[in-house]
DNA sequence: CTGAAAGCGCTTACAG
DNA sequence: CTGAAAGCGCTTACAG
């Protein structure tokens, strides 16, 4: 490694024939002879060679706030696809993992090293968005925590309806003491899935009752202690929408510490439909938001800014569904 | 879209100054006047400038056969820290996403864009390997699928002492019937866990049964059905010890589905421990591969290879750790 | 703090 | 199919 960086001038030398010859090569570009190409491919090989400059990155950056769970992995999955489909690599970026990812990204934007930007969840701080669009970078945003400026084209799910069919179903099961676990409420997504399940309950005829509605953080532990609260109140509801798959999974917990089987005595609704919806007993009836196809959208919209073609819908909206699995019945 | 590349004697000539000039503010070097630092990047936010060539890429490239679950997160969450706090980014690859994963990934490395690849689980393609041995690109494997050349660095985790610690924990609450789903044979993690998991039973004086092991594949569906055909059994185990948490889920519902309950009447273990679980219901017993200080240890094994430094360790099996939840207790 | 000059690694016409 | 020459975008001494 104390060998000096091999350059094009050593592999033409070697191979005793020009730079433009072993740039030819390099590129893939025709008007060389097989022989020829065969030989310094050898050497290009042999020696190491690596450019010295990159020239197009085709490179895109992704960036979450954090990464947590499968919420993230499956836009990565949805977003490797429809890149690596166009023949580019992504970068995924995480703000609160400790590193200088804004300092990072920004020198690599800078660089020239990536094409764009996806901006993922609540990942873009206002410092990192003017940056951004004071370097002319094209960027996408995927379903972003609050409102984004009208001129980053956005790409979001369904919620309100998603909130509304979770609530739909589980009235049409015949349930009336329906308890909601919300997200978040500085998030977007939280009060849109939240006013979906007030505007069914309107819709069924049934009251909307403040004190059946818990406020969790989308994780684990604010929803097992939302729902033991839940289930403890002497008109305990006879069925709990969440506002996530993970939160619904810290009802699954509650249900059980209270001996209260899911559906006979309890129907449980998730959000998200992430794949650990199916594999939790009984399965998780849930609304699936097209997550994968989202980060695909997205990437796709992305890539076609960078291409320089004008984009036609500025804002997305992808339709969510209910997946009615075996954790809903009617009440008992 | 349709202006020229905005290139750096355009905003030389826009601020009035020279092209060294701006090459220093570009790349943060002293030696300018504050006063004409703002200036110059003033034009370079307002023109948009991009770099045309890229100088040193900061870039390692992580290549999974395919990202399926939690277990890839994990991994991504440890080498995105490590390496973003080295100041470096991550490029994620997926080998059966469609796209040509691999010849991207050639092309970058070519193309001095990436300075490295870490090679994680089964995903290394003969092709792949050969083709990166001669490009001399520095690679480290990661939990590999098969053993790996003995010039490749490699992390992986121990799997026999976990499936030892896993069989041992059940034998000590006083279980004598315990069966396991192994994974996929043909996987050398499989493969060790299951030794793992006959050590304890020899040492503890408990006879082999081979009738007793069944193997998954490492996925819900088929742990479901491995699940339901061992508790359909006349004989039927106490306790289940899951080559994975995923296949621990799968038991669960086979659980579920014939009404024995967790942990009375059945005790389950499984291995990985991922974020699900401790969002299972109950929460499982399992084997903690330190999944993402193995991705984290893998990316700074790779980026002291990337600075030239020889390798001490080329082989590191880093512990693993029985997690007592709540999914076993003794037999009844 | 700044620029004229030389240089680097590579690519692009062009000529044969 | 190949190379000599010009050129490109950028960086690196060096001089002031």
């Amino acid at each position: 490694m104390t060998s000096e960086r091999v350059t094009m001038v050593a592999i033409a030398q070697a191979a005793g024939v020009s730079v433009p010859t072993v740039s030819r090569v390099l590129n893939g570009r025709d008007g060389v002879s097989p022989r020829t190409r065969e030989r310094v491919e050898g050497l290009l090989r042999e020696r190491g060679y690596r450019a010295r400059h990159a020239q197009h990155s085709a490179l895109i950056d992704v960036v979450f706030p954090e990464i947590t769970c499968a919420w993230e992995t499956e836009h990565i999955r949805g977003i490797e696809a429809a890149a690596s489909a166009a023949g580019v690599g992504i970068v995924v970026n995480t703000l609160w993992g400790g590193g200088d990812a804004t300092g990072q990204l920004l020198r690599r934007l800078r660089g020239g090293r990536t094409d764009g930007v996806i901006l993922a969840a609540q990942s873009g701080t206002d410092a990192m968005r003017t940056a951004l669009s004071s370097l002319n970078v094209p960027v996408v945003a995927l379903d972003p925590a609050s409102p984004v400026s009208a001129e980053i084209p956005t790409v979001d799910a369904a919620n309100w309806a998603g909130g509304r069919s979770a609530t739909r179903h589980l009235l049409g099961l015949g349930h009336r003491r329906i308890a909601m676990i919300a997200g978040a409420p500085n998030l977007r997504c939280s009060r849109t899935r939240l006013d979906g399940y007030r505007a069914a309950l309107d819709e069924g005829g049934v009251a909307y009752r403040p004190d059946l509605v818990e406020h969790g953080n989308f994780d684990f532990g604010s929803a097992l202690a939302a729902g033991l609260r839940l289930l403890d109140r002497a008109d305990r509801p006879t069925a709990i929408f969440a506002s996530c798959d993970r939160m619904a999974l810290g009802v699954y917990e509650a249900a059980r510490r209270r001996r209260i089987p899911i559906p006979e005595r309890l129907s449980v609704v998730g959000f998200d439909d992430l794949p650990g919806a199916s594999w939790a007993s009984p399965p998780l009836t849930t609304v699936r938001q097209p997550l994968r196809d989202m980060g695909g959208y997205a990437a796709g919209a992305l890539l076609s800014l960078v291409r320089g073609e004008p984009l036609t819908t500025p804002y997305v909206e992808m339709t969510t569904s209910l997946v009615i699995r075996e954790s809903t019945a009617p009440p008992h």
